[in-house]
DNA sequence: CTGAAAGCGCTAACAA
DNA sequence: TTGTTAGCGCTTTCAG
């Protein structure tokens, strides 16, 4: 009946163990000068009680709160809960961040944020006052919103940048998505396609304009000029790849590949294709961005380039921890993560005309 | 510079305010006793300094935490993850749970926890001494695992057991796994179906022995008797979808269509169709429950139960937090929420023999 | 190496 | 209707 009842603190641990209450806390922080003799004796005490600190009263201590924030853009993220597409870029978040959180004693929550309202300041200076967290990871497109960054490197709270390829506050987390669509595109001119379309990815996002650049690159070095009619404006949208792909599919002379900035729009191209009885691969290649789930249940699966998104997570989360244990300077060197291109069976030679 | 720069108090407010601190305290936390002027001086002040309650200071006050915690299955989740194979479970708990909260200033943290491991007592235990929530959303298969209910219950934290149908500590949040299977297998019945199959779920989940008894409920209501060779064993995954569904298609006398306790299962049963040369739906009729994204992009997209997983998380955090508020009691009435059957292209009357 | 004292920001209990 | 007094459980000083 009593509410607080069992709760076991450090109190019941001095007392039991015979020593200070500041000597129980050295212990469970693993901090010097304590005698061997006795730590194990704390610690023993520690494992019978079933003694786990209070992370709420360790803050007020004045220490770590053990919490990692991770932002995520919330109409994007909302919808793409409620449409159910099968987005899993949370998931893959989760998975790396939170159990490698679980792995220092530390707790990733995951906070909803709008990138574009005017009050985006204020939503995320009451999270800061609200959970004083020792890290935050900032994901696509908060990582390049200069009022998300300038509040965070204002307020001093570390932070890493997923997606990113700005320099600025906090640190980097990426992959090298210019060099990924490079290598898609190499791998459609090396399957012998000359005329490669590309559809880019929302403006929101720096990695839209890295990606077409890695696009626009692999053209040239294949001795291909530009041709602004092949690249689309998209969104990473369903519909938007819709209306890339007719557009370059209306073209005299349309591509024989295309490279889409999302899975989304990889799929949208699919459907576009079929309408037009066009067949993948034999009549068009196409590969797409993020290899979400769907991709591989498409028909036919989607060639794509995979995201390390946990692990993009999980690096970010190590660094933040390490920074806040002291272990390490939160300094600002980017960490570029490898990618992969997945080969599937949307994509092949082109035919000979 | 200074780390702790910018922390705007309660004592600044109240300073600013010229009222003492426990005004300011009882002008946020929206308690009587307070003239409406000097209510609305302090909260002018607390919009214009931007102050935002310290989490942790109010949990150390003796108050509230404002934190909920939803518990997963640390295998199942982490499993679902790597595969990435469209399960959004825990995607549509966080729509749910997530947004309801912020809607009352809570937040939602998850945590994965083996059911199975001997330590699932420590492990819950220590999260509960290091987070203190005002309230657990228990998910299967932990809402029926007895240590954890049990722990919660001696523990007095309020709990939710989502998909659950046992009576017990806490309150179950649920949608009748009886009825949807029933509902699942009456759709067949209509549609002139007289041997329906049934794949199981595992064990661990107590819904799936409500789901078998709806559908043997159908059958019996139709004038068709018991046939144990109907009903096959699964345990949710594909591969025992699989199985199961060979097994039930080797039948002397075979299903003409099949209810499927996952979507992993139904899909399983797709593909050993396709193995079989027989055709979704004109030669077997296919409904799957959960209704992830996948069988949306399946071929042909399955009909399915639609399980209301963002409702339910949705649901319990508000009782929860009704709770936690003294709102309501915590009472240990079950909620009972509506599921949909969505019917698509995997199901249609039987072929004429 | 160890302990005692003070305080983190807030709220409960009590006074006024 | 308001303000004052204690703590909550822990960690940081600073003494021993």
């Amino acid at each position: 009946m009593n509410p607080r009842r069992r709760t076991v603190t450090i109190k019941h641990v001095a007392a039991e163990a015979g020593v200070s209450l500041q000597t129980v806390s050295r212990v469970i922080n693993n901090e010097p000068n304590v005698r061997d003799a006795v730590k194990a004796r704390v610690q023993d005490v520690v494992a019978r009680l079933g003694y786990v600190p209070n992370l709420a009263a360790r803050r007020m201590g004045g220490s770590r709160s053990f919490l990692l924030l991770a932002l995520n853009d919330r109409d994007r993220t909302i919808e793409g809960w409620r449409l159910g597409e099968g987005d899993d870029w949370v998931d893959q978040m989760m998975l790396g961040g939170m159990v490698k959180c679980a792995e220092h004693g530390y707790r990733m929550l995951v906070e909803l944020v709008d990138t574009h309202a005017a009050h985006v300041e204020r939503e995320i200076a009451a999270a800061l006052s609200a959970l004083h967290p020792d890290g935050v990871i900032l994901t696509p497109p908060h990582s390049d919103n200069p009022v998300i960054t300038g509040l965070l490197g204002a307020r001093g709270v570390p932070f890493a940048r997923i997606g990113s390829v700005a320099d600025g506050a906090g640190f980097a987390v990426a992959m090298d998505d210019r060099r990924a669509a490079e290598v898609a595109a190499e791998h459609l001119l090396a399957l012998g396609h000359r005329r490669v379309g590309f559809i880019t990815g929302s403006d929101d996002y720096a990695l839209s304009a890295a990606r077409l650049d890695g696009y626009l690159r692999a053209l040239h070095a294949a001795g291909l000029g530009d041709d602004p009619s092949l690249v689309g404006r998209g969104d990473f949208s369903f519909a938007s790849g819709r209306a890339a792909t007719k557009a370059l599919l209306a073209l005299d002379d349309p591509p024989t590949a295309i490279v889409a900035s999302s899975d989304q729009m990889a799929l949208a191209a699919l459907h576009v294709a079929r309408e037009r009885a066009l067949r993948v691969p034999e009549d068009l290649s196409v590969i797409s961005f993020d290899d979400t789930p769907v991709v591989r249940f498409g028909v036919p699966p989607l060639t794509a380039i995979k995201q390390p998104i946990a692990a993009m997570a999980a690096h970010a989360a190590e660094r933040l921890i390490r920074a806040a244990s002291g272990e390490a300077e939160p300094g600002p060197e980017r960490s570029i993560l490898p990618f992969d291109l997945v080969v599937r069976a949307s994509t092949a030679e082109p035919r000979e005309d």
